[in-house]
This record gives structure tokens, sequence and C-alpha cells, in this order.
DNA sequence: ATATTATACTTGTATATACAAATATAAAAA
DNA sequence: TTTTTATATTTGTATATACAAGTATAATAT
């Protein structure tokens, strides 16, 4: 289905157009079916998305201003996030001994179960949306959008 | 830059997963880049949005689920989102005389106005990002992207 | 040693969004 | 006609996000 039968328009788009309604379309399309596998474990994607970065940490901690530059979308809200994943018992925190501002935040093992239980739910998310692409397509669609926002990165 | 230095991993990424990565990251900088464009308008991406599917009823007014339908993100605060346009003029509303449960809305000349100074800033936020591609890439990239989430639809 | 600036994080506030429940009207069934 | 069901929209509530201001600690300058 063309992006033009989904909002509904008689209007004719311009390839410049196409492309920022389908990426906004795509991403939320992805997103609430990745919701919907969160769900049972009462995970929000950006909680699931620091316990991931927690995890790449391989046993050492990330203070705030790590987890926060590793994060896709910059929320300003690292600290809110963790609290709700302490509430859970995912992370601990505690204040670095070396320089007091810092926090040192690691995942425990519950929170490592928990991804481990998440991981083949997460791979088939991203099976399902790209098994309508070959590899050869899947490849190019990566460079595209690559390129395409790649401005002045 | 590839998404990985983006997001600062080590992990080798299965081209599923840069895929989504990609998708919400490049989301994520259009909107934000979009989001500059409509903050001196005090206008929300979802505000502009409503107001252009009010533009292209030609006159006619829209109740609440015709707008609904047509929106990217069905959010479902269609009513709190024309409480906003309303408040600066954009919009007006009235019951529907045939069917007193629909509301009807339509775009006033201010909001009309509105959107005709931000057009030209809209058409160059969409060729910002896509002056990195050619036609063909263009037409690859939404071809791809709408192979890409038509799973079952 | 004290004052200034920078860094790291937290908090406040306003707005946005998600989801469920509530309200009002209309249409269909008993 | 009364009841039931369906439709269209609104409201409540909890959570999320954006942005600015505040606090604590550390590093640097005077």
């Amino acid at each position: 289905m063309k992006i033009e039968d989904i909002i509904k328009t008689t209007a004719v788009l311009s390839n410049s157009n196409r492309i920022i309604l389908n990426i906004m379309y795509a991403q939320n399309v992805v997103n609430e079916k990745f919701n919907e596998v969160l769900k049972p474990y009462d995970l929000s994607g950006e909680q699931y998305n620091v316990l991931r970065i927690l995890r790449g940490q391989k046993g050492n901690p990330a203070n705030m201003s790590v987890i926060q530059e590793r994060m896709i979308a910059k929320t300003s809200n690292t600290t809110r996030l963790v609290d709700k994943l302490l509430l859970k018992e995912l992370v601990t925190r505690k204040v670095c001994p070396e320089n007091r501002r810092k926090i040192e935040v690691l995942i425990t093992q519950k929170g490592l179960d928990v991804l481990h239980e998440l991981d083949p739910k997460v791979i088939e998310h991203g099976n399902y949306f790209s098994k309508n692409l070959n590899d050869e397509e899947l490849e190019q669609l990566n460079t595209l959008l690559e390129k395409y926002r790649n401005q002045y990165i």
C-alpha cells in the first residue's frame, strides 16, 4: 500500500515529501509492534534501550551521560528512566566514589534475565518487518537511510 | 556515519536490526528538524498535520474520525489537538446539524495563512534531507520503505 | 584559600501521548 | 415505544517527553 492511500490524500506528493511521510509512518508501525512485544514485560521502548546499553557494558557501570549519548532519542530524562528501572529492580545505581557527581548504573541479574527472555522476541520483531526484502534490498535500505540523514554529520 | 557509530556500540548488528535502528534514528532527526521549522509558529508536528488535513478538505468540514484516520500517528486525542488549534483561532468547530454526534472542523483564514507561510519552509525541510540522494535513489528509498512495512496491509 | 566556571545530574513544569471509561446521539431490535 | 447496540466524541488518569532551572561536586583561575 502506498503512503498516499494510508493517509488517504489525493494530493500529488513529491519524492522528498513521500520519504518524510514514509519514514514517519514506518517508524510508527515498527514502534507500535515493538511496544506490543514489550508490553507483557512492562517496559517502554526507551527503558528497553537503556537495559540494552547497560548489558553492552559487560559488567562495567555506565553513568548517566554515557547512557544518554548512546540512546537513539536523546531524551533529557535519563534520570527518570533509570528511576523506573530501579523500581522494577532491573538496575542498581550508586554514586561514583572517584567523582561524586557521577552515578554508576548497573544492570542486575533480574535485568539480564528479562533481556535474555526478550532476545528471541526482539529478533522475531526485526525479522517480521524485514522478511519482505531480500538481503540485497536490506543492505540498500540501510545504505539509503544512512545516506539520507547524513547531511552534516 | 553508520548507525553503530551514532549509538556507539561495538556490537555486530544484523541487517534487520540495523534497519530498525536506522528508521528510528532517521525519524528522530527529521522530526527534530521539523519541530525547529514549526517552533516560531507555536505548532507541534501533529497540529500542523491536522491543519494540512483540513486544508486538503478544500472548504468542506472534516469530523474527528476523518481527521484521525488521515493522521500518520493515530493518536487517540484528536479532540485535544483540535482544542489547541481552536485556542489559536486556526480552526472552527461546530456540531454537525445532520448528525449531532459528529463535529465539523474547518480551517480558518488565519489557519490557511499560517500554512501558506509555512509551505516554502516545509518544502525546504524535505529538500534538506533528500538532497544527498539522486532521483533514482529517492524512488528506491520510497519503494523499499513501503515494501518494508507492508506486511499484512 | 576563595571565587569562578564547568560538569554531572536532578527537579519542576508544561505539554503530549496512551489507554480506558464516560457521555451523547443515532440506529436497530424486541 | 422501549431497550439494546453501535457510533462519535470527550474526559480522566497515568505516564512520557521537552525544556528550563536548580543543586552538588569538581576543576580552574585569581
